[in-house]
DNA sequence: GTAGCCTTGACC
DNA sequence: GGTCAAGGCTAC
């Protein structure tokens, strides 16, 4: 492997966003980075904010506040231990070779990456699903009549059901800000025998004033192979909080939901019988569209709860879940047969398993070949043995789809996949440091999960015209609202 | 006080 | 001897 400096140099410094000069105390910054971290902690300075400690600081501003240019100094990771109390000259540090594993994560990032996107092909443009951008042909030949359902009273563009989900739960917070645990009267000295566990020498050090905050972990301090960012994906999971173990993940998860979908659907049963005076045997679609409409509200809560997509404005909210409900729900349902682990059956989301012999003949050609299709992506899956943090990541990069346009804030959009995807490629080559394209073969499954969840659409679409699905749903009405921006 | 450039010296 | 991340110098 052949690191550079001069890639590392193209970087823009992590705290006013100027051009990087290389390594200074602990990560790539600019030289006047540099140089106010080491004139504030030589001469132990103590700065106070006019505003209210949140200033943005970037290369026009970064002079206007030195208090939260220090704080964004220590929060984006800049070591204070990397400061010489000594003031000794020239040399190397104990940080060296922390440089140099910087360095080389960071040319194998780039690699991979440039590998996947060369292997990768991009998201679909939002066309409608006849157009050549999809890989799969439509089940339907030739343009599809305009789909406006009777029951169907809002614009399409602006589904009533998700606009409701998204708007019941109050305003969501402005920012998202990352916490750093504060550790008082913390000292340094020049040289740090080991970088990554610190020893404190207050003899030697500079006595730091109050309240200054430690760098920030580039990983979780409970597990240092964990990016910080896939575990604040992973903690956007339903029940994370409860979860210990992977085995009662999965049953506190299927728990969850089926305790929750199975009321709804009852509810829902028992309301089609009285509306209809009497108990028709339900129809399996019916049933199956009640299951994933029930799934699509419980992935419109995960969305509406997750970091990075509160901080959007409700209309790219929208945006987006229009954009990839399909994708989301598909994966759901792979992740839930990954998790149960068995090819001749289906696990449902109640908890119910199904033969998969028995549901391919007894589904239509479509039907069979997009379950089949659905167990074979499980498989691929299953034998990668991805775990719950990378799916976490998948459902994040599937949800910040970078190719959306016009929306109001795609800048964050961008950037969200950006991160994610730095942060599944380290996770993936600190826990399957064996397993070197395993960022690769994730990453691949989701062109898979796109091309599968569009045939799905169109399946729905069919049988939508057809009048074999119930109209008044979520469903239903993302269906419209994807193909009324699509078309 | 800031920030660009210079000097230094351990490590390879 | 080259590299590069420390500290130093100095015009602004």
């Amino acid at each position: 492997m052949e690191f550079t400096t001069e890639e590392d140099l193209e970087e823009l410094c992590p705290v006013c966003g100027d051009k990087v000069s290389g390594y200074h105390y602990g990560l790539l910054t600019c030289e006047s980075c540099k140089g106010f971290f080491k004139r504030t902690v030589q001469n132990n300075k103590s700065y106070t904010c006019n505003q209210n400690q949140d200033c943005g600081i970037d290369k026009t501003q970064r002079k206007r506040c030195p208090f939260c240019r220090f704080q964004k100094c220590l929060s984006v990771g800049m070591r204070l231990e990397a400061v010489r109390a000594d003031r000794m000259r020239g040399g190397r540090n104990k940080f060296g070779p922390m440089y140099k594993r910087d360095r080389a994560l960071k040319q194998q990032k780039r690699a991979l990456i440039r590998a996947s996107a060369f292997k990768l092909e991009p998201n679909p443009p939002l066309v409608h699903s006849n157009q050549a951008e999809y890989p799969f042909p439509s089940s339907v030949p030739g343009l599809l009549p305009p789909l406006g359902p009777p029951d169907y009273e809002c614009p399409p563009a602006c589904p009533p059901s998700l606009g409701v989900a998204l708007h019941s739960y109050g305003s969501f917070p402005a920012q998202y800000q990352y916490t750093t645990p504060t550790v008082p009267g913390r000292s340094i000295k020049a040289e740090h025998p080991d970088p990554y566990s610190g020893s404190p020498d207050s003899s030697l050090g500079y006595p730091y004033a109050e309240g200054c905050i430690p760098a920030s972990p580039q990983t979780s301090p409970l597990n240092p192979a964990v990016p910080s960012l896939v575990l604040e994906l992973l903690s956007c999971e339903p029940d994370e909080e409860q979860i210990l173990t992977e085995a009662s993940c999965v049953l506190l998860y299927v728990t969850f939901l089926i305790s929750q979908v199975r009321a709804k659907i009852c509810a829902y049963l028992q309301q089609e019988q009285s509306g209809r005076g009497k108990l028709d045997k339900p129809r399996p679609s019916n049933l199956l569209c009640v299951m994933a409409d029930q799934t699509l509200f419980s992935i419109v809560e995960w969305a509406r709860s997750c970091i990075f997509f509160k901080e959007l404005k409700v209309g790219d909210q929208m945006q987006l879940l229009h954009n990839c409900w399909s994708e989301l729900l598909l994966l759901d349902h792979v992740f839930r047969q990954v998790h149960h682990g068995r090819d001749n059956t289906i696990l449902l989301i109640t908890g119910q398993e199904v033969e998969l012999a028995g549901v391919v003949s007894d589904s239509g050609l479509t039907l069979s070949s997009l379950v089949q299709r659905g167990q074979e992506l499980a498989r691929r899956l299953q034998l990668l043995q991805v775990d719950r943090r990378e799916m976490a990541c998948l459902k994040f990069l599937i949800l910040f789809n970078p190719n959306m346009k016009l929306l109001e804030n795609q800048a964050l959009v961008e950037s969200v996949q950006e991160q994610v995807n730095s942060a599944l490629l380290e996770y993936t080559l600190t826990s399957y440091p064996q397993h070197v394209d395993r960022f690769s073969q994730l990453v691949l499954r989701l062109p898979e999960v796109r091309a599968l969840s569009a045939q799905a659409e169109e399946y729905l679409s069919s049988k939508h015209l057809s009048g074999d699905v119930p109209c008044n749903n979520l469903l239903i009405e993302m269906l419209h609202a994807k193909r009324a921006t699509t078309i």
